[in-house]
DNA sequence: GCGGCGATCTTTGTTGACAATCGACCGCCG
DNA sequence: CGGCGGTCGATTGTCAACAAAGATCGCCGC
């Protein structure tokens, strides 16, 4: 029943073995990964059996991931995984680009030598993977990259914010990849954005992080309204079972 | 294990009955209301004895209060209610800056007379119970009018994040209240953001903002510091229980 | 053929008991 | 008298079964 949020400083956290943490980051991953994709159906039974425990411990899980918005449920009829609906996805752009201009007011007048070589750390592990090809940890290191300010900024409750929208984002990006296949993150992507976060032109920084974020959004867009199209409009239903 | 969100629009949820709901509700308005302290110990088994309900239900309901940070639990060894530190109380004022700006900023150009009849409907909420010298109605009166824009802005991400600090907030103004007693919300504190709020002039909303938060930064300050005078500095345990 | 109605079946909500874990207390030994 | 180990108690974690609620679907009357 405690969140333990994993170590922040260097990551000392032994090991939780309940069930139920257990559980919630194999459910995070499945997800996450698309494993179970958006609208799947998901039985407490079932998945209970499937791991092997009872149903409590897995119903904790449950209530966890539906707290956070990655899974919808409607009472007596079913639990499904979130889908999410291009509205949505404007505002998750939305809150992030006024989240993380945020983070950087409040870390911008306390960077230093630490903080340049942790960020650039970060862009260069980025790179490495994007060169590497691998498009799954190319998404991990891009978030591993923005995340950063918000760990920086030495802000809590900031950081838990970010981290609630982290798991819709992932949420989207594996739609995003699954749907347009093997298309991670440009290596220049972020060229700008590390040399603003490396500068002192706050303002610069703050322009940075909108178009930034209007890139992102953009290929969003593009990508929903043609999914939209694909799969006839939305009308508030979940996607149909797949599975 | 839904999250129902109480009706945001006229309140016409029907009625939940599920004992979970009716226990998360009863422990956050005992939370809130302050006849569960900072720092008061929570057991599974009493509490569950209390509400005349087996501890799964009640667990369940502890979990989403623990989820939200008014609840503390150490594994194996108790659960708390959250004490609120100065710098949590910093970070909510802060970042409550930010959010509500942006709130505005979403709902600026589409302001209609609807808007403000229901804002100023609300500030005359808020002046009648001071009025009357209902201080926790004052409380809740002055929390519905900061809603009121997170409301309207029509984000429901921005929504549910402000629902999240919103309690948090509340358990800050349950402490403040009950040691400064009887002390709420001055008649005159909202002249000013309601007349921004009505205006042409979005910087001047803004700095009204801003400026707003400052003062209720400044009162939690002398607070805090007078409280952590009192009790002698906090080590990072939770408060004795008191009960 | 069609609409209302009831049985059934799936899914969630709830329960009481049992097991694991950890902190605190107490007696023992050096 | 102080440190130490074991035991006890309190608390959370887990389980399997039962109850309730709603949805689905077939049936019957019209």
């Amino acid at each position: 029943m405690d969140v333990v949020e994993g170590g922040s400083a260097p990551g000392w956290t032994l090991k939780r073995r309940t069930y139920r943490d257990q559980i919630l980051e194999a459910l995070r991953s499945s997800i996450i990964s698309g494993a179970l994709q958006p609208g799947a159906r998901i039985s407490e039974a079932e998945l209970a059996g499937r791991f092997g425990v009872s149903r409590g411990p897995l119903r904790e899980a449950l209530g966890v991931l539906i707290q956070e918005g990655l899974l919808v449920s409607i009472p007596f009829t079913g639990t499904h995984v979130a889908d999410l609906s291009p509205t949505e996805v404007d505002e998750i752009f939305s809150l992030r680009t006024q989240l993380e201009i945020f983070a950087f007011q409040q870390v911008w007048d306390r960077r230093d030598a630490a903080f340049a070589q942790e960020l650039t750390r970060r862009h260069e592990q980025l790179l490495a993977s994007i060169d590497s090809g691998d498009d799954e940890a190319s998404i991990q290191h891009e978030l591993a990259l923005h995340s950063f300010v918000y760990e920086a900024a030495g802000h809590s409750l900031l950081l838990s914010v970010w981290n609630g929208l982290r798991g819709k984002l992932q949420l989207y990006w594996a739609a995003h990849h699954r749907a347009h296949g093997r298309r991670g993150p440009k290596p220049e992507g972020h060229l700008d954005y590390l040399r603003c976060a490396l500068g002192d032109d706050f303002a610069a920084m703050e322009a940075e992080i909108r178009e930034h974020m209007l890139r992102g959004f953009g290929r969003t867009q593009d990508f929903m309204r043609a999914r939209e199209a694909t799969q006839g409009p939305r009308t508030g239903r979940p996607a149909e079972p797949e599975q």
